[in-house]
DNA sequence: TTAAATTGACCACAACTGTTGTCAGGTTAA
DNA sequence: TTAACCTGACAACAGTTGTGGTCAATTTAA
């Protein structure tokens, strides 16, 4: 019986509990050391919880990495809808949801590394192609007016892209700006991926 | 003494000779599997080699790997300065670049693959910040005119992820467009990146 | 022919991996 | 207190890894 209480906790709870310790780890793992650091056997010793309890609640370290992602995922998305939906001018919007994204990786850069370069470095993401960032750029740009179908997906794809790799290079230390240049600048990306050649 | 013969060739030229099956064999595999695929001995077994070898031209597994993304970095570097070297016209010249680059990584995708996602995949690139694509954005755009040192720096960063994302696309086959309309996409955003906003 | 140099096939080591299983103890409801 | 349950620490498996070494066979210059 799951309802039975034990130690002041239900099973449940407990097991529940469990799980989030194990996500946890993954994103500190994941977030620092990247995809290798990533074992079933690193994830226990940092949850300091035993391998038992690891396939109590995954069935394999794919699941786990998977899991993390998502989490991660809908945080991040969760973020950018709360901070559009304050606002209706398409620009102001724009800055907001590049705002809402900076502040959360930068208040934790795991999160950042997890959902720019996550995707790219582990197989169990890569290989299923659970990028979120495509549709986050959708979200973002709102619907980009000019040129067919191809042309607004490689504009996308390109948005995305450059986007990442000054989130990335911020991340990093490689590129030194204030936060509100950066933020501006991503804005201006933004804005400018929808213009006429 | 090096230079006695032996087998027909000198030891010097069958050292090298297995170097560079090393090389081809890492290539083949950073290009394919990416950076978990290339062990010790996976190269050696791709290269026909024993380990012996292996440790006779590199120190480390670390070693072979950036001897691997510097080789393709060079021709890389080689390509494009052939394709600048012909045309003096700032909008010729870039679209020879992008051709250059572009073919270069269709008529070897593994290439592209090295050169683009190694370098935030691999560790042992990842840490020493071997990243050429920043000095090719520059050897492409040649010197971006507006702004000042900072913003020239987010843009050039911003360039090179936003080809490197439509690239890669493109090579995992989830950019559907013909060669030409991705020669052109990628020539207006290096020619587009130096706008005014 | 003899002695030296080169080669390739192994083997050894300790450390790690994913995954499953066991087993002695603690905690609780009955 | 007893019996059911929960927990944590391990052990075992077969596999891989990086890195080093040994040893017999081959190939050549002398």
């Amino acid at each position: 019986m799951a309802g039975r209480s034990w130690a002041g906790t239900t099973l449940d709870d407990r097991k529940a509990a469990r799980r989030g310790q194990l996500v946890d780890a993954g994103l500190d793992l994941l977030g620092t050391q990247g995809s290798a650091g990533v074992s079933v056997r690193a994830v226990c010793r940092h949850a300091k919880l035993t391998e038992r309890y690891f396939y109590e609640s995954f069935a394999d370290r794919e699941e786990l990495v998977v899991a993390v992602y998502e989490h991660i995922g809908e945080q991040a998305r969760q973020a950018l809808v709360d901070a559009v939906s304050d606002t209706a001018e398409p620009a102001e919007r724009a800055k907001a949801a590049v705002r809402a994204f900076v502040e959360l990786m930068l208040d934790d850069p795991r999160k950042g590394r997890v959902l720019l370069l996550a995707p790219i470095t582990d197989p169990a993401l890569t290989t299923r192609g659970i990028a979120l960032l495509p549709s986050f750029a959708e979200l973002v740009s709102g619907q980009l007016s000019h040129g067919d179908a191809a042309e607004r997906q490689m504009t996308s794809i390109g948005l995305v892209g450059a986007l990442s790799n000054v989130f990335i290079a911020y991340l990093d230390g490689s590129l030194k700006v204030s936060r509100e240049r950066l933020i501006d600048h991503c804005v201006r990306l933004v804005l400018g991926a929808d213009r006429q050649p």
